[in-house]
DNA sequence: TCTACGATCACCT
DNA sequence: GGTGATCGTAGAA
């Protein structure tokens, strides 16, 4: 994957606006190349963490543990955890050093070799191979990336609560989550 | 050490 | 619509 110019640059996921950013990667192409295969899908659905203000982010408030280190990591780190016991769900680090945000991605439309269905966060990271081994991996220079789409043709972009998250009290309220209302690849509409 | 629970999914009624 | 699977992590003791 050398010097691909589609590769979205470090700068990208530096900036410091996590919840802009969870917009930009929609229509972007996340791209794996696991045990010599490519595979591709276009990101349909996303959600924003901030440890900010935030108590459904796992770095709430600053708290940094073995797992949620990984969000304290400069942007562009994939940050990946197992969900009850069972799923990988797959996140992009946002945000300078010490700064806990991330981008989850919760759903892709299948482009290259992914047949399996990736409507749902747990399901897209088995479609693309990736697993807790993938945590802490750089999206610039690794295995792991996202390109851009030189076609960007979206469509609307309609914000919603995010899922999962009713714990969070007034913060499960927040409309930090993005997608394509075209998709027939959203995880729930 | 021990216990509780989750950024989900598949299968059941 | 309701619920069980399943296990690493966090927090308590």
């Amino acid at each position: 994957m050398m010097n691909n110019p589609l590769i979205l640059p470090k700068s990208f996921y530096l900036r410091e606006d996590v919840v802009e950013i969870a917009k930009d990667l929609l229509g972007k192409f996340l791209v794996t190349n696991l045990n010599g295969e490519l595979r591709k899908g276009m990101i349909v659905e996303t959600e924003a963490y901030s440890q900010y203000d935030d108590k459904a982010c796992h770095a709430y408030n600053g708290k940094r543990t073995k797992r949620t280190e990984t969000m304290f990591l400069e942007g562009g780190h994939a940050y990946v955890y197992l969900c009850y016991g069972i799923h990988h769900l797959f996140n992009v680090v946002t945000n300078k050093a010490d700064v806990a945000e991330a981008v989850l991605i919760r759903a892709i439309e299948p482009i290259e070799c992914c047949n399996n269905n990736s409507n749902g966060p747990g399901k897209l990271t088995k479609a693309l191979g990736i697993n807790t081994l993938h945590d802490k991996s750089s999206l610039i220079d690794s295995s792991i990336w996202i390109e851009a789409n030189e076609e960007d043709k979206l469509g609307d972009v309609v914000a919603s609560k995010r899922i999962g998250v009713d714990y969070a009290g007034k913060d499960a309220n927040k409309l930090w989550r993005f997608y394509l209302s075209e998709s027939k690849w959203v995880s729930k509409k």
